[in-house]
DNA sequence: GGTGATATTAGACAGCAGTCTAATGTATAT
DNA sequence: ATATACATTAGACTGCTGTCTAATATCACC
């Protein structure tokens, strides 16, 4: 086969953390760390400017989060990389966010460097790779899936629940969906803009998205409003 | 950590496929051949008596058929053990049904030595193992719900007509209605920024909108993209 | 009584969106 | 040839969006 060395592209915001990787897969010879990134902005430039095997990637950052970032670099850029998300969240909505996104595999932080490695490996591959502690959540969910298909009663609770939206802020989505502005909603729902903002800001964060244009998209081909 | 063999349990009906993979197992150290089954039901049966690490199952097999056995042994049984199905099958069915009983792992007949190993040692950690060739059958089954590429070839000439956009003004749009940016639509259509904004601002003004979120809504209401 | 989730607000800030004006080039129809 | 429609670009400007930080208040739950 060939030994050519793993290409890795590290995008974490934490720098004692990215530190910390840095470190290892530097000491690991078969790798190659080719940059380093601190927001999901730069983690996306970086990728399109490196075109890296294998990018290890947080879902927690700045700018842009790495869902987004990893959406981004799929579906928009369809660079020909393998995304391994590197978090703490163990939470069914990012996972199946992250893999929605095109993540092609999960691995928690505190995970050891022997798994790490073997993540690594792995989705430089092309395999899917998911971590022992959120297989069960994965695969328990594939089953449900079918499921929920046979049963058809899904769109409206079962996004809800999905994306863990509030009641209120499924009532900004609704009125974004109806193409209100920040300050119309206000008026709408008698609160101040800053209110509306972190109501919209709350949303977006949720669904992994980053304007309330994609937000509308989003609700209404899902059906969430 | 452990440096424990790992116990194997093969299931495999076909004689010289069971022969292969017995031959690699007991060449590699590390793995321990405990038993092999020849059908399903001895399968089970082997499992609950050796409580191996890790079960190599195959899918077609007599008496019992691999799924139903996994099934039985995971939610029956609720041995402590990982199946790894090992088939040729590479159908949505059969996967899905063998994550649905159970299974850590699946991996296709064929593979390599090295992702053999590869896989067994990934479901010997509890993580699951999924072949590269079939990844993307499940993770695009989570991946879909989003994915909708309408060839609409329809109503573009009339909604044309209904609200006298041009073919550039319909192609922007669309590429509003997939959440992009000003920016990102004007190194799509290798334009300038400025361009865009005209196109933009023309189909708002033809559709009598003040903003691009409006835009999608009314788009995808009506379908014109 | 403490903890977590939700709702509320403010201010400051960077950046994008949309408007306006103005100009140029091309194609098509009359 | 000349009008009309379409595509392209620039510069400047206003205002809205979304982020970040920070604080307060309520309610349910343990």
């Amino acid at each position: 086969m060939t030994d050519r060395k793993i290409n890795i592209l590290l995008v974490e915001d934490h720098e004692f953390t990215r530190l910390g990787l840095a470190m290892k897969i530097e000491n690991t010879p078969k790798y190659n760390l080719v940059a380093q990134a601190t927001d999901g902005a730069q983690g996306v430039m970086m990728a399109s400017q490196y075109n890296p095997d294998v990018i290890l990637m947080d879902i927690g950052l700045p700018k842009m989060d790495g869902i987004s970032a990893t959406r981004k670099i799929k579906e928009e850029l369809k660079l020909d990389c393998a995304v391994l998300m590197f978090t703490s969240r163990d939470n069914k909505e990012d996972i199946f966010a992250a893999f929605k996104a095109g993540a092609d595999g999960y691995i928690m932080k505190g995970s050891s460097s022997e798994t790490l490695t073997s993540a690594i490996d792995t989705v430089a591959t092309k395999a899917a790779w998911i971590d022992s502690q959120i297989a069960r959540v994965v695969l328990s969910s594939i089953q449900n899936e079918n499921d929920i298909q046979t049963t058809a009663t899904k769109s409206q609770k079962e996004a809800n629940k999905k994306y863990g939206l509030t009641k209120k802020e499924l009532e900004v989505l609704s009125l974004i969906v109806d193409g209100l502005s920040n300050q119309e909603i206000s008026e709408k729902l008698v609160v101040s803009i800053s209110t509306t903002k972190a109501h919209v800001h709350n949303i977006l964060q949720k669904l992994y998205l980053t304007d309330r244009t994609k937000a509308a998209i989003v609700a209404l081909k899902e059906g969430l409003v």
